[in-house]
DNA sequence: TGTACATCAGTGAACGCGCGTTCACTGATGTAC
DNA sequence: TGTACATCAGTGAACGCGCGTTCACTGATGTAC
């Protein structure tokens, strides 16, 4: 039956929030339209009234899935910032939020490019443009949290999100088999990307 | 008709090869039974004599990938090696080798972290410690190049590699949309982790 | 060394299954009057 | 404001296709004698 057009674009919403958590937690290729629909509450038939393709779906989920990367590690900086926290320690809030166990074991929430460049420089042209542009989103937020000239901050940036993104990935990979050296990963770059100070309870 | 003992072993043999270099061309989720076994110069009905399943296959097949990975970088380190070049002149060769652009589009015969850690991580825990295993001994190897205490070089050869994997896997993700920021990425990480030094002409 | 025959690596048709996509249909929406 | 009706979001059956796996069969291999 037909429904009324903010109901409709409600249901639109949710498919590609829906497809954006789904495919950071299981992969491009691990997650067919019919669970996508059926995970917004609706059936599959109707998907083509909202997307040209599964492709298309595809990248408006991943263009999506950039924003949730970036909300949370804002809620973070923010509340850092209101006890007048200086730059490092918003930058230590940060990494500590990136290269956490709760961000390893919840990849559906979490960064994209962690979750699926792999996927995307194998989806084609089109992909990789979306990809790039969260890519480049990232690093023009990021670099607000850093101090000193711009393209200091911006190569500091990229190696930082380079070296997180690397040791997320690889702290996945080997969670379920070998959990001490995920660990040890995770606490290696932490360490290395916000050292010093007194170490604060771990978080998760 | 049956094939001599010799020419089984080749037979599985290449059928590994063709799964370790098409794997990490298209992704686990990316080539079927029947594209390796052609690969190979079979067909797809005599897997089933060599291996119990797909995803067994899949697991040796990264397993001999992470070979495939160090044994380009040995040479790489030995050919240096042989001008009597210092422990820093041999991590410049590696590091060179693993961020050009010729790595980036040539994932079949590179490293499979970088290839494959993000599909790994959702294929279950079998996987992940084939991938646990491979991760050690990528380390184990990159230790030998470093000098210094034991301790301070897994740690400085767990960032390194850190960071090579995700400048990599973020390099490929945004190398068809802008090949400017994918090469700048690698370029930023190659200064970053092989710094000073005249530069010499890029590989390919 | 020569012969008879059991073994088994490899073939290719067939299977059940889930995929992305299409389409005739439904019926509430929202517009024209 | 009230009524008639065209629109179109959503449904669910159906499609063609490629997947992983099975299996009856082939015939060279390699062993027993």
């Amino acid at each position: 039956m037909k429904v009324s057009k903010v109901q409709a674009a409600e249901n639109r919403e949710g498919i590609v929030e829906a497809a954006a958590r789904l495919y950071r937690e299981k992969g491009l290729d691990g997650v067919g339209v019919a669970e996508i629909t059926r995970d917004a509450g609706l059936t599959h038939g109707g998907l083509y009234r909202h997307f040209e393709s599964k492709d298309a779906l595809a990248r408006e989920a991943c263009l999506r899935a950039f924003d949730w990367t970036i909300t949370p590690l804002d809620r973070l900086e923010s509340s850092q910032a209101e006890t007048s926290a200086p730059g490092t320690q918003r930058l230590r809030a940060l990494v500590h939020a990136y290269l956490s166990a709760n961000h390893r074991d919840h990849p559906g929430e979490g960064c994209p490019a962690a979750a699926l460049a792999a996927d995307a420089a194998r989806a084609g042209p089109e992909m990789s443009e979306v990809f790039a542009q969260g890519v480049e989103r990232n690093i023009q937020r990021f670099m607000h949290v850093l101090e000193g000239e711009e393209a200091a901050r911006r190569t500091r940036t990229i190696v930082t999100l380079s070296s997180m993104v690397g040791a997320l990935v690889l702290a996945r990979a080997t969670a379920a088999g070998n959990p001490a050296l995920s660990e040890e990963i995770l606490e290696t770059l932490r360490a290395h990307l916000a050292p010093d100070a007194a170490q604060q309870p771990d978080e998760q």
